[in-house]
DNA sequence: TACCGCTCGTAAT
DNA sequence: ATTACGAGCGGTA
């Protein structure tokens, strides 16, 4: 994981949280990256953004690993823009549970944490790849 | 206002 | 069959 950035907004960085959940937490990414990059996150989410934002994320966690889709389709899906959606996605403060890796691009892969190259993107394809997708 | 993790049409290699 | 470019897009700072 090292190399992901995490930019914590103040809601985030902010809240209390005891050593249970915390532990609760990195169980359930362990066992994503270890075991079943299948499996659902069933910890609870409190992820500061636009109600735009808050849509958009909503409709990622519905697609399934092993699948991706396009800006365009889900801008279609939400009547907007596909620029809009991929605003939403890099404003994404929960990468890899918020799974905002499954979101390409028509013509290529498009970016990821606010890159469209770089080692970035090679953690999105990593993802992917660890999903089974094979694009 | 001016950015953009995009997309589509058109046109030139 | 590719590439390149322009215009339009909707939300955000």
């Amino acid at each position: 994981m090292t190399g992901l950035s995490w930019r914590p907004q103040a809601d985030c960085r902010e809240r209390a949280v005891d050593t249970a959940s915390v532990h609760r937490i990195l169980q359930g990414l362990r066992y994503y990256f270890e075991t079943d990059p299948a499996c659902r996150f069933d910890f609870p989410l409190r992820l500061t953004g636009t109600p735009f934002q808050h849509r958009v994320w909503g409709t990622l966690l519905g697609i399934p690993a092993g699948q991706v889709r396009t800006y365009g389709a889900l801008a279609a899906q939400l009547r907007t823009s596909p620029r809009a959606v991929a605003a939403a996605c890099r404003a994404n403060p929960c990468p890899v549970v918020v799974p905002c890796h499954r979101v390409v691009a028509a013509t290529g892969p498009g970016g990821y944490c606010g890159a469209t190259r770089g080692p970035h993107l090679k953690i999105k394809k990593w993802l992917l790849a660890h999903e089974g997708w094979h694009g």
